[in-house]
RNA sequence: GCGCAUAUAGCUCAGCAGGAUAGAGCACCUCCCUCCUAAGGAGGGGGCCGGGGGUUCGAAUCCCUCUAUGCGCGCCA
């Protein structure tokens, strides 16, 4: 596509390098809205005024004037209307796909440079609720996606491992705790405490007045049995974390939480003392972020610990020298916006010049019928029984629709994963949504089920057909009109994946894939494929489905 | 109160570094399994692109303003 582009812009330079450069040629051209109007199409308007013609007359001389072998040129309106020929764009662009094959897409412009995708970041001792999985499958996507176009990408997993919040699960496991029955129950039992403790502390102040002095204990006395009892909720915590990762096939190359950059508080907090940064109030010490338009932020309590803050701004400064990032992406939802732009203020006034290669990747809220989900006042459901029922509710669907078929398990699996995956993905990042099973486990339209029943459409042409590789292709066997479309969306991939990158935006992705699938099976509908070598056609698509 | 985001078909959403007739899916109505799995395809109805101003030859797209909704705003993360 890129080549394509840059060719035809080639052929144009000489009649226009009086008044566009080739670099805004490139740019002007764009993709015709409807079929009929060609390939590409060059719009005259701003020729306008440098040639002082009107631009229908700009494009009736110019479509005279040009010509190419490759190209065919064609005046309306405003536009010049360029066709590509048919038999050459097949081989363009299925040569370059069949000898790249899995690997169609992917390319080196990364060149290795290191970019953060943090995501998930689960909170110890809560569990992972529905809510949880847009940041979870957005966050996934990206990482394949970053690696996919050769940076070197890093997901982490931020684990929300520290903070008052232990203090307040220490207090509460001392006063109600059961070893036994947290054992059996993993996260929930912890939950169930975090709970106990919210119900007791808002009648009694004096438990969250030992939850403070439990964190305190924990950060700043290392003492034994409150590092005893966090590690432990981390474990069980973690234990369930993987169980869920795994289910949805998602990894991480660091679990490094704020935990980790424990240590380094100190530290942190003597620089910003040093940049003079500090202001005492009430006890507490803040930073006056009001030159920036920001409110305050506190960095240090008036207990003397440190903050969820101070911690990102240690993490933040840890991973430019571990890693020297290029990007460090935040996935995170977009309740904590001024949390992030405040951080990205911080590291700018200590002279950081890379703060602004801290993005917060923002993404929408997944909300209930009910409202927002909430895990202060229990009312959620966990992500593991989310996964699980879709994929029973599709397990169920199968029963109804094709009780004969094998591996039902397997493939009650796949679709309902599929089914969730595409649900996440295929909507803005920055839209909040409301679950609703009957959408959620929906098969047609545009679902998972529907890429994934494309997928299979092509897997069977290509065993009854019998594909042989190296039969090679014929060109002129595909210039039809759905073939052509559908070869002209596979040539697209590359500027997607690129543009889903740069705007950390896999609903591109994802929408292109669904364009894809569509094109493809009007292709199937149109054209009977176990005729002559055409197979080559659907081996490659089954390739697009493989990046997904 | 202040800040940020969102507003497009009955519902869920694309389109938004201005450009040719505002597009999908669901739902509703017609057709298509003697032909590669119909979880599919072809077609139809359905829109003051939240309201109002402005910039422009041209605005769903840019600017201003109002309204509605969501989120956030010092010792949680």
């Amino acid at each position: 596509m890129k080549k394509l582009k840059n060719e035809l812009a080639l052929i144009l330079e000489p009649f226009l390098k009086e008044y566009l450069s080739l670099e805004e040629i490139e740019e002007t051209l764009e993709l015709p809205k409807f079929a009929e109007q060609g390939d590409l199409a060059f719009p005259c308007f701003k020729l306008a005024k440098s040639m002082r013609k009107s631009p229908h007359i700009i494009a009736q001389e110019l479509s005279q004037e040009i010509s190419s072998d490759k190209f065919e040129v064609k005046n309306q309106g405003p536009y010049i209307n360029f066709y590509i020929n048919r038999q050459e764009l097949a081989e363009t662009i299925l040569t370059e796909i069949l000898s790249k094959k899995e690997d169609y897409g992917s390319s080196e412009e990364g060149q290795n440079r290191p970019v953060i995708i943090e995501y998930s970041s689960a909170n110890i001792s809560k569990e992972l609720h529905f809510g949880h999985i847009r940041g979870i499958m957005i966050g996934s996507s990206l990482y394949k996606i970053t690696k996919t176009l050769g940076y070197k990408a890093i997901a982490i997993n931020h684990l929300g491992d520290y903070g008052i919040n232990f203090g307040k699960i220490i207090t509460a496991y001392k006063h109600w705790g059961d070893k036994e029955h947290i054992e059996k129950i993993g996260v929930r039992g912890l939950l169930e405490l975090y709970l106990y403790f919210n119900k007791a502390s808002a009648e009694d102040p004096s438990y969250m007045e030992e939850a403070r002095r439990w964190f305190y204990k924990l950060e700043e006395d290392k003492d034994p049995e409150a590092l005893e009892l966090w590690k432990w909720f981390k474990d069980v915590s973690l234990k369930e974390y993987n169980r869920v990762y795994k289910l949805i096939g998602c990894t991480f190359d660091s679990y490094a939480g704020e935990a980790f950059y424990s240590d380094m508080m100190p530290d942190i907090r003597q620089e910003l003392l040093e940049k003079d940064l500090i202001i005492e109030d009430d006890g507490a010490e803040i930073i006056d972020l009001s030159d920036e338009n920001l409110p305050n932020v506190i960095v240090t309590t008036s207990q003397g610990s440190s903050l969820y803050i101070t911690r990102d701004i240690a993490a933040a400064i840890y991973r430019k020298q571990e890693y020297d990032f290029y990007r460090n992406c935040y996935v995170v939802g977009s309740e904590q916006r001024l949390h992030f732009t405040q951080l990205k203020a911080i590291l700018k006034k200590m002279g950081y010049d890379w703060w602004d290669q801290c993005e917060h990747i923002d993404h929408g809220l997944v909300m209930m019928e009910t409202g927002k989900i909430s895990s202060r006042d229990g009312d959620n459901i966990f992500l593991e029984e989310v996964i699980q029922t879709a994929i029973q509710k599709t397990r169920d669907s199968i029963e109804e629709r094709n009780p004969e078929l094998e591996d039902k398990d397997e493939i009650a699996r796949q679709v309902g994963l599929g089914a969730l995956a595409y649900r996440e993905l295929s909507n803005s990042r920055v839209k909040d949504y409301t679950f609703n099973w009957d959408e959620t486990i929906s098969f047609e339209g545009e679902t998972g089920p529907y890429l994934q029943y494309t997928n299979v459409r092509c897997q069977s042409l290509l065993t009854k057909g019998a594909y042989d590789e190296s039969l090679g292709f014929d060109g002129s066997h595909l210039t039809e009109d759905s073939s052509k479309e559908l070869l002209w969306e596979l040539g697209l991939l590359p500027s997607i994946l690129t543009s889903a990158f740069e705007k950390m935006e896999p609903a591109l992705l994802s929408r292109y894939l669904m364009g894809v699938a569509k094109l493809f099976n009007k292709f199937y509908a149109q054209v009977s494929v176990i005729v002559d070598n055409k197979e080559e056609k659907n081996s490659k698509l089954a390739l697009v489905k493989a990046v997904s």
